[in-house]
DNA sequence: ACGAACATGGCAAACGTTTTCTGCACGAAT
DNA sequence: ATTCGTGCAGAAAACGTTTGCCATGTTCGT
């Protein structure tokens, strides 16, 4: 069943059905109605690989992340194709689990596929990829980590702004040997948020030394406590490097029996979605995955519709900022006259829980 | 860059051009590496939607889920993309979001792409949109729920395997006072997992009346829990229609100080990544996400590959069955002689834990 | 009443492939 | 030497749209 079926049956040509369909306004309303009638009647929809050939445009927007598991991604993906719907596009998802052939292969899908547009928002990605991007002129936008040319839009990350208030909140608590676990030092995420965590220290006259190596996974996070208490000088506090780092340690907290947050306070990075759940919620630093994803989307909208004539280069910038759960409470040890249990802080919960031994 | 460029510099004809980059085998192997050396000097791409147009199919697989941030299903969307890059099919990817608008557009835009077969993961869908896509032909795969009629593939889940050893399993622990909790009850797979716990208490001579009814969401457990403990002989273990419920009723037992798995013992359903990073973590009835796509994925590619003659009626299955982890324990109350430290089940870990005071 | 201007619909080309069918060149067989 | 196959490449049609251009019919002014 294709448009000229319905020509055949409206009794008109080919062309007038296509206008009708897409509402050309100069067509006749009697023999749209009539149009739309075969249309509806026939449930015929239009062939975008078609449309796409002619148009040049496929309506197809890319969308490169690390891995769809990676909790931090569902988000955004679903965002995106929220948008997406919104806008009648459609999306080319796709992951490169870390894997360089599978990055290669994405970006060969992407091309083959015609797409419009396409966001990479993965942690890393290599730069003679993005070249074959850039050779066929397809718009990209990057979060935090792409070259700096025109042509390609960027998403810078605040990470200072979320951190400073991070440790700003454990010192008000009275910590002074505040730890954090990085991620994978070949990332430059991670590394901006060390060094995020490191000034934010120095800024309040605290030394930053008390750093650990994670993975950005729960074994990390895990590892690292585990590092952390064999010191003679245990960390009262910790900040990771992501939310999968905080609830490694948080588990590896409950293996050794030490409380959260009444022997340490845990705060994580991220907000994935999983903090809210997790036992106690986890405080942490937000970095708004679905505005993320709508930066990223209408980033690509503009280029694409609005045919920015110069292809300047244009910056976002998303900010970062703590949310407040139940993995922080006011250092004990070091100030023996209040007692750990009024310590708890206690923020609002529908049933007051019961205090600790 | 067309195939026609490629054609002038190589010297060919586009049909000649064509031939080489699919490699039929009747074309000159002098040729043929006349012709990938102009293509590896261009970095041509055959345009997808051109080839789409001509072959009459896309190689493109429809996958409709009920939500991405659902953690049920970013593990099926992951095996479902790494199984399409194997076989070189691109996946469009849409969810319904429990919104009857959202279900009908996923069935449109798979339309409208021409997908070559379309797996439906969600919970539950309109019957009126499948007939869209039957009446197109369109290869389907169901899980659990799709209408029994030839041409379309089921996947139909033994759910009354894993709860069996879910009860069994409480039982042996002593316990005699089971509650379940259910999902919503318009859904067939919610119905399912409730009847197949009555029948596995039925069979082990206990009474399956202590069922409270939930959301799948973390807010019925926590819900589910408050209920359970207002009655009089409160349950000293709870089945849960999904992992969330579970996460629920954990949660909600941390406020209300009730400990897991030694006052209570809490089981889940579905196995999410998550449910291995729980305080404690989840024992839990699997149904594996990765099997589940791995079946669905093949079930299309039967259906378009191998082009089943008589369009028969096929039926797939997946079994579910218990994971232990550590979220269940020995009923205490009813056995004093046996004290509830000595109760604790202890599973492998790295460090032994702490026991209780 | 006549021509001009305008509104509207149709014809056909174009988008980038694949594939059928045809034709050519070459070698083998008579 | 002529005929017949055989192997391989090219010409062209087809896939289902959109749209520039033209033809036709209508309306209006004079």
């Amino acid at each position: 069943m294709d448009i000229r079926e319905i020509a055949r049956r409206a009794k008109v040509s080919t062309a007038t059905v296509s206008r009708a369909i897409n509402r050309v306004p100069t067509v006749d309303p009697q023999l749209a109605k009539r149009v739309w009638k075969v249309v509806n009647e026939l449930g015929y929809y239009p062939n975008t690989q078609a449309r796409a050939l002619v148009l040049g445009r496929s309506r197809i927007f890319g969308l490169i992340v690390s891995e769809i598991t990676n909790p931090f991604f569902p988000e955004i993906v679903q965002t995106f194709e929220d948008l997406a719907v919104k806008n009648n596009y459609e999306i080319l998802l796709t992951s490169t689990v870390h894997d360089p052939k599978r990055m290669e292969s994405s970006v060969r899908r992407m091309i083959e596929r015609r797409v419009d547009g396409v966001a990479i928002l993965t942690f890393g990605m290599e730069d003679s990829l993005i070249e074959h991007l850039r050779f066929r002129k397809v718009p990209l936008v990057f979060i935090d980590v792409g070259p700096d040319v025109p042509g390609i839009a960027n998403i810078r990350i605040d990470y200072q702004n979320g951190i400073r208030q991070a440790v700003q909140h454990l010192a008000a608590f009275r910590h002074t040997r505040i730890a954090f676990v990085t991620g994978p030092l070949h990332l430059k995420s991670a590394l901006a948020r060390r060094d995020a965590f490191k000034t934010s220290m120095l800024e309040i006259g605290l030394s930053p030394d008390l750093i650990v190596v994670g993975d950005h996974r729960m074994e990390g996070g895990m590892q690292a406590l585990l590092e952390l208490n064999r010191l003679s000088d245990r960390p009262t506090a910790v900040v990771c490097s992501n939310d999968m780092t905080a609830i490694g340690v948080m588990r590896e907290a409950y293996e050794q029996n030490v409380k959260i947050p009444d022997d340490l306070s845990v705060i994580g990075f991220d907000d994935i979605r999983l903090a809210e759940f997790t036992i106690p919620p986890l405080t942490t630093v937000q970095m708004s995955q679905h505005e993320l994803a709508k930066i990223a989307f209408q980033a690509l909208l503009n280029e694409v519709e609005y045919e920015t004539p110069s292809h300047e280069h244009r910056n976002y910038e998303l900010t970062t900022s703590l949310v407040l759960r139940r993995s922080t409470a006011l250092a004990s040890e070091r100030f023996p006259t209040v007692t750990p249990k009024e310590n708890r802080i206690r923020r609002p919960s529908k049933t007051p829980s019961a205090s600790r031994p």
